[in-house]
DNA sequence: CTGAAAGCGCTTACAG
DNA sequence: CTGAAAGCGCTTACAG
């Protein structure tokens, strides 16, 4: 079936139409529609009315080029190539989601926007005045990024970001808890009496929210009076496909262990998947426990535990810091509390 | 920490400074920053030189107003009330990265807007003039819509909905090819040896897509000769909890079956998690099919046979549909084909 | 409370 | 190839 619509382009009403039906000047127009108490009530009403009735909408180009305000947030998402098909990490599409939802509610419109490893960097987002600021998202390896964003900072373009944290960068940077949960984590394991548990994942400053998940691992350790060993501390990326390898390869160099802390849980499915694969029962033989509480946790058999980063709050932090920092008001660097969430990997 | 950020503001650069620098009329930038080979290689070089100095962008707003281009779409994603937390229905998540992927491909910004069941909705996306046009995602009951969005058509308002097709609508409407995909993935179960195949889902008229999934199902059962059996058609909302007890529902009422076939993955995870938990096993003693091929179906054990919807293509097919509206062309209703994908769930 | 007027920062015929 | 000029559709002081 072919259709075509060409006959159905009219010209835009514009406030001068709604102005000549209503009687009154644009201007007056201009505030009844903005500003609805700056006008009477009667006036206000015909402006209403005359506007209903032509379909009218304000331009909101014209609005935003005039006024100045914009309204606008852009959201970045950095591609993961480590995903294949789908371009963006699983974590941050409910985050994506919550981000909608929250901006929605406070009005203010969100823009979205994949980029490209490779490509020039949508940085123009703010620039170009599409936007009032930035929230990046999946910029895992940040400090890649960091001079591409210091021409940010030149323009005093206003941005967050939703991962690392970083105090020593003179900017906002929003994350969870990350040392904390994975503190809370690592105890609950070694409270189960686990004695040699993997770390799964890039402990690297490259990595800072890793590095903070490594910190806590440790800590949980120091406390407990257990020594961890070297050869338990696994350096992967962040895939299912890397942290299935991962185990495997322990596996295959008879390297024993208990459990497995992954720093995401793409990586704890992967572990879990190469575990059972080779005969091995979790959580009786050896229990695992991710970071994020993906959706997938209770898909999978037995459940993940987790240590779940509370998208909802984040979405909500990201987004007020962002436009506070528009308004130019003051703001505090936040970490979002995580929740330890048992399932049945970890056993006990 | 705190910080303050009011004294980085400063006066924007406009054409107006960059033609000063660059020693050439307002008009002339603008001429080389929107179509460089309209000037000659000298201007181009000073302008590109000065632009770049002063950190100058064009304002989007201004350009958009004054040349009626947006070079904007507007996705316009329905809240998933069933998904509790996370406000989007798991299957539109990827769809969203593909979408955001391909615009961004094509180099059309993005707006993206989450629409509450309640709110007064938010087909002034494209009235306003933020967008060129919507790509409707998420609007599974879609007659319920269908008069909100009859006021996008007095306007002219180009548009596009991914999921239900129906083709006495006077629009446009991309889906998969869902009649096909549900014979093939039915036919399958029926060459194993099933022969009481549960349908899992809303077969109504009101969901399309599921609807057209139905008589898939019913072809697949004629052709081979079997007879349905109308105790097996359960109608349930699409959701891993309303599929796990209905399934319950039928073990309750000692209905037996050797298969299910669900309209949604979401539903056939249910189903299995279910159907294991009262200690049957998938697939030897029930198989399981379902339909997107949702990331998770690899996480469920077994893993999930289903019919894989191919986002990507979709997304493709969503953005260079609406592109073609937008320019007033001739457009033809597609179906994207399916893909049959066997994993453990269904032996054999 | 309302109107007349200026102007936001661009693009694009129109001349040359 | 370039410049002078008009104008996109609004908002917002400024008067009254």
């Amino acid at each position: 079936m072919v259709k075509d619509n060409k006959k159905m382009q009219m010209r835009r009403p514009t406030s001068i139409d709604i102005a000549a039906l209503a009687g009154v000047s644009q201007a007056t127009v201009s505030r009844a529609l903005s500003r609805p108490a700056s006008v009477s009530e009667g006036v206000r009403q015909r402006v209403f009315d005359a506007a209903a009735k032509l379909n009218y909408t304000v331009d909101i180009n014209a609005r935003k080029l005039r006024s100045k305000k914009i309204n606008t947030i852009a959201v970045l998402v950095s591609e993961d190539i480590d995903q294949g098909d789908n371009p963006i990490n699983p974590f941050f599409l409910p985050l994506i989601g919550q981000i909608m939802n929250y901006a929605g509610e406070k009005g203010v419109d969100v823009l979205m926007s994949l980029q490209k490893q490779s490509s020039d960097w949508g940085a123009d987002y703010g620039f170009s005045r599409r936007a009032d600021g930035i929230i990046f998202l999946g910029y895992r390896d940040f400090e890649t990024y960091l001079q591409k964003i210091e021409a940010l900072r030149t323009v005093g373009e206003p941005w967050v970001v939703f991962g690392p944290v970083m105090p020593e960068t003179p900017n906002v940077f929003i994350g969870s808890d990350n040392e904390g949960g994975a503190y809370t984590a690592v105890a609950h394991l070694l409270k189960l009496g686990r004695k040699r548990i993997v770390f799964l994942g890039e402990a690297s400053e490259r990595h800072s929210e890793f590095f903070e998940r490594y910190k806590g691992f440790m800590r949980a350790h120091t406390e407990a009076g257990v020594r961890p060993d070297d050869s338990l501390a696994i350096d992967c990326f962040i895939s299912r496909e890397e942290g299935a390898a991962a185990i495997e390869r322990l596996l295959d160099d008879s390297i024993t262990f208990d459990a497995v802390f992954a720093v995401t849980d793409l990586l704890a499915i992967g572990a879990i998947q190469s575990l059972q694969k080779r005969g091995l029962n979790v959580p009786k033989d050896v229990s695992v426990m991710g970071f994020d509480d993906l959706w997938a946790c209770t898909c999978i058999n037995p459940a993940l535990s987790t240590v779940r980063q509370d998208t909802k709050t984040a979405a909500q932090v990201l987004v007020d810091t962002l436009a506070a920092l528009i308004d130019g008001e003051p703001v505090e660097m936040t970490r979002i509390p995580t929740q330890l969430v048992i399932r049945e990997s970890c056993g006990g």
